[in-house]
This record gives C-alpha cells, structure tokens and sequence, in this order.
DNA sequence: TCTTCCAGTTACATCGTTGCAGAAATATCC
DNA sequence: GGATATTTCTGCAACGATGTAACTGGAAGA
C-alpha cells in the first residue's frame, strides 16, 4: 500500500541501504546519485515509516510530557508552549494526565508511556524522589515544577520563594497588613506551594509583621476551590485586607467570591496571584501576578531534555536551571 | 537491555508464537501453558513493546487531535476531557496545534501524524471540505467543529444556530434592542462563526428586530480581540445595550473593556457569551453564556472515531450529530 | 488398525527501517 | 606501477512483535 523504502531503491535504480543512506545524510555519497534518489523519492511521494524507524533506532522523537490536568489554564499555555519548542527541534509532545495521583505518575513514569517517548518532561506532584529514582528507567528526565529538588535529577524550575516575596512584598507595600493566604498545603515545604509560603513569610518578617496561621487557607489549586476558601475566611470572621493567591485560578476564584461578596477589589481587599496565565490580564479588575518566566522555562526544559536525549547536553548530573520572574502590577492590587 | 518476547517465551519453556498467543488471549491454550507464560511474564516484568507491535499490526492506538491552539481554554477543557474518554477505551491523544494555517492543517492531515495515529479528530478552520477530500488519507476521520459539514465526512457538532438564538433571545427578553455580537468573520456562512450570526440574525427577525451592521465586530476569538473590538464600538459611539460575545473568551475580553470604561454590567450593558468554559463561572460578573455540551462531544466524537477504527462503526458514512446545548444563566445577563 | 479431525503448539516469514561489515570503485602514495 | 587509502555503494542481519501454515499427539469414527 504505501510507498516504502525499497519502491524508491527500485526506481532510482540503487539498493535500499542507499536511500536510506540519502535519507540520514550519510557523508560519502555522490551528488549525482543522491539526486536520483531524491528524485524517486518526490516521484513516488515517499515518507519514512515512523514506526519501523523507531523500532530499528530505538528512537521515537516524541518527549512526553506528564502533568495533572490539561484543562488548568497554566498547564495548558505551558503545554502548547512546550509543544511549540519542540517542534522546531523537530520533536513532538505527547501529553499524559496524571491527575495527580501516586498511581497514575508512577505509570507515567515506567510504563508503556515511557516506551513511545525519548525522555520525559515530568511534574510530579504526589511522588517523591526516591519514587522517581526507583522508576526511573534510564531514560533522560527533566523536572518541572519543585516538588523534588534533588541533586540527582535535572530540573527546571521558577523562583517561587523569591517571587513570592517580591509580590507578598508589593501588597504590604500599599499599606497592608492583613495579607491572607490562599493555597497552602498542609506541611508542605518543598513543593511550590511550601516554597511560595516560604515567600510569603519572608515578607512578612522582613516588614515586621508575625505569621498568623488564620490567615493561611488551605485550598486545591482552582477556581471553586479559591472561591471556597475566601468564603469560608470571610464567615470565620478573620479580618485580612488583602489576599494572595498562590496561583492565579485560586486568586481569580477568590476574586469572584469577594466581589458576588459585596467586598470592594482593591478598595476594600487587594487581590494578588501567581503564573500571569492570559486571563489574568482580562479579569475585572485585572489581576496583579507574577509572570514566572514561562517561556524561559519552557525553551531550557524542551532544550536540556533534547540535549540530554542526543547525548549532547552539559556533563553535569542534576542541572537545577531557574527561569527569572517578573511583577505584573495590575488593578487588583495596585 | 529490555525484556522480549523471547526472554519470556525461553523462561516459560514455550515458543514465542505461544506467548503471542497469550498476550493476544487465542482462544486453544491449555490453562496450564497459559499460567506458565503469565507467571513468566510477571516474573521478568516483561511489557509489550509497543513500537514493534505496531510495526507488524499497523494499528498505533493513538488518535490524532489537530486544533489550533492548546492554549485556548475551550481546545484545553476540551482536549483534557477527549484524553480521559480515549483513555477509557485503551487509546492515547496525541495533539497537533495548526495555528490555523492552511498549510499546517494540511500537514496534519496527510503527512507523518497522520501515521502515527489510527485515526483524526481533526477541527478544520482553514480547510475547505475538498481539501479534505483531497488530503484524507484512507484512515478515520471524524471533523470537530462546524467549518465544514459535507455529507462525505463524519461530524460531531454542537447545535450553533439554536444555542446561538436561545442566548440571543434571552438577551433580548430583558428588553435589550442593541445587542452587538462579536467575532463574525466575513464572509463565513458555515463556520462557528456563520451559524452563531446565524441564530443571532434569527433571534432579532423574532423579535421583530433589523439587523445592524454597525453592531457586527468582526474579531478574532480572543480575549484581546474581544477588547479592542468593544474599544471599537465605544469609539465609534455606536450604541448598545448587550453584546453577545461569538465565544467565551471574546465576550470576558468585552467585559473586561468595558469596565475599565466605567460601563456597567449588567446595567448598562449586558454580555453574554458561548462555551461556557470553567473561567465563564468565576468572571465578575459571571458570564451567561450557553454550555454546548462538551462531555457529551467528547464522547460521542471518540466513541465514533474508535469505532471507526475498529470497525465497530455504523453503516452509514458521514454521519452528523449535534450535542444538546443548555443556556447557563448568570449576572452579566440575568 | 487406520484414517480423520481438532486442540495445542511451533517454525518461519514479515512489517520497513538502520547498523555493521565488506565489496567495488576511485584516489593517493612512494 | 603496485600497494594502500579513501570514497561510494551494497547485502545481510536485526529491532520485537504478529500472521500463516504446518506439525504433533490424542480422541473419535470407520
């Protein structure tokens, strides 16, 4: 049915090794004959058997990408970006959602998903390192996000604690004082919500103020989950004058419950969050954030996974690459 | 360095072909020599390579997905869920952004993504339905969306016209007469975009309306496009009393404008939109807008896609069908 | 007892490509 | 000019699975 190899070898009147020797750019061919098989090869409207190379090579110029749920704004600008990047290095993105359990990473990570890709862009968010290094099958690994810093893994990853500061930082700058928090996870340290609490409190103790744990709402990273939170904060009765979201859809949930609330964004509650996802630019009042550097991350994660999967990246184990951040001073937070 | 099909087969004490057969559930195995393969396999953690046994079976059990932007809140909600119903089945989704261009469409249709998947959900934007014609290369294709719906093609749609006049309508039983719609592309009679204009069109002759063409904005399906396209009406002092966004995200890009020019919503101006996309809930105000049924496309357009492939399917090629669509009623248009 | 049949198993070819080793053709050297 | 490099090209085996056909041994039938 379809065109193979040996159709082509056929026509340009050559033996099969040598199309394939045109097709990889083996260096001894001459000119003339490299053209009869391009020729034949346009003739007959020949393309590589994907699979057959993949099973010969051992390659699939596929990266895998794992992450909890596609339809989170910043996995999916991350996702599309990723894909973007690897696409013009020629490779493609194929996505698993874990859904954040133990179960679904670890299968991510040795079963037959890891069999169809290179090397793997992994964010784990239930697994430890040990986890990772049990199941991680020989195949190069690049982290994202911050749950495991380990030295034995490369990571890439954004400037949680620093960033955090900077905007808890902003807020208190304008005067307030009462800064909830919404997002912790309870005795989190290493993950990005531990690292941004972290943040948080270095703020907080460089302006002088105590922690108060009341302040601390531990909420799922999602809109309802924010809205929740904030809703449950104002019927405690705990006085806060403003709010930081430890993501943006946690904010932007808040945000909402806040003003169906009555209360007034920014006059009454400043409202900051995290990631800079598009939407955060569109809400009303737009949304004070942190943009992490997503492009940076995404080009040095894409480029390092590649390097490491062709055998041309840095010899050093357990590269540890920060993107930088930026402030975007919006309304909600002025 | 991985374990075979021969490694299991030597440790069992049969042939190759007979753990094939077990794998592959042949229906004359002696219950003993069954067992004796699965212990073997279990005990060497054997796991099928994948890539061989598509080599030999053509089959890669992945479905292909090609939209134009993973970033989009309503290709991601959508795509995450169209990954959970294929994984249901024992299918995979790999994802093709084509940035809506002509060429890349075109690209996904017939070239290498096409082998490595079974089968397309493909969402045409730029493609006319003979360029498909032209390009379909043999295996399963089921069209998202409603650019083009020709009875040669198997189509999963949503019911554009009718939702698209239910809203209208809504929006007009308030006592709005100047009701703006963005997003009309020119020229489109059947795409999103002409349906939708459509039901618009349809819901004003009801009411007893003209249509206008000042209240057209012609935009693209972004947020920022939905800004500037209301900028532009303001400042083309046009008047009005409602617009309704041709999806979701213009019409928050709308809102978002329009309270940074001090219109009220939903007193001066009403706004609805179309998709109703998780951020549409947790908008201030939140965003009527009309929910098209996506769980219902995801399961019928996969269900049928694998069908398709399996050969499980209906009769009847080009088969059409229409999810149900339900209006979501809240503050920006109550 | 000999054939026939069928369950259960096996050997071999095959999918379309690339790696390896070597053959053939041409260039280089003393 | 003959031996030695170098360039150019080829054949075969292999990647790891599945399909086809054939083989084996025992039960059923004549």
């Amino acid at each position: 049915m379809a065109v193979t190899m040996n159709d082509v070898a056929r026509a340009a009147g050559v033996s099969l090794k040598t199309v394939s020797n045109v097709l990889n750019d083996y260096e001894f061919i001459r000119p003339a004959t490299k053209q009869k098989v391009l020729d034949a090869i346009a003739a007959l409207g020949y393309e590589a058997n994907l699979t057959a190379r993949s099973l010969r090579s051992g390659k699939t110029r596929m990266l895998g990408l794992v992450l909890s749920d596609l339809s989170a704004p910043y996995y999916a600008e991350l996702a599309s970006l990723l894909m973007k990047v690897a696409s013009a290095r020629g490779y493609r993105v194929l996505v698993e959602q874990s859904a954040a359990t133990k179960e679904n990473e670890l299968a991510a990570l040795q079963g037959q998903f890891r069999q169809l890709t290179d090397g793997l862009l992994f964010t784990p968010l239930e697994l430890g390192p040990d986890d990772v290094a049990a199941a991680q099958g020989g195949k190069p690994l690049v982290l994202l996000g911050e749950h495991i810093a380990d030295p034995r893994f490369d990571l890439v990853t954004m400037k949680n604690t620093e960033a955090a500061q900077a905007i808890t930082s902003h807020l208190l700058s304008s005067g307030r004082r009462r800064v909830a928090v919404l997002g912790a996870a309870p005795g989190d340290t290493t993950g990005s919500s531990g690292l941004r609490m972290l943040g948080y409190r270095q703020a907080l103790t460089a302006a002088g103020l105590e922690f108060d744990p009341d302040l601390a709402v531990l909420c799922q990273w999602r809109r309802d989950a924010g809205a929740s939170a904030v809703r449950q904060l104002l019927d405690s009765g705990v006085q806060f004058d403003a709010v930081f979201g430890l993501n943006d859809t946690v904010a932007l949930g808040a945000l909402h419950e806040l003003q169906m609330q009555g209360v007034k964004v920014p006059e009454e509650v400043a409202i900051a969050g995290f990631d800079d996802i598009d939407e955060a630019r569109f809400a009303s009042p737009s949304l004070t954030t942190v943009a992490p550097g997503m492009d940076e991350i995404a080009e040095r994660s894409v480029g390092l996974l590649i390097d490491r999967i062709e055998g041309t990246g840095p010899e050093a184990e357990g590269l540890q690459l920060e993107a930088g951040f930026e402030l975007r001073i919006r309304d909600s937070a002025p």
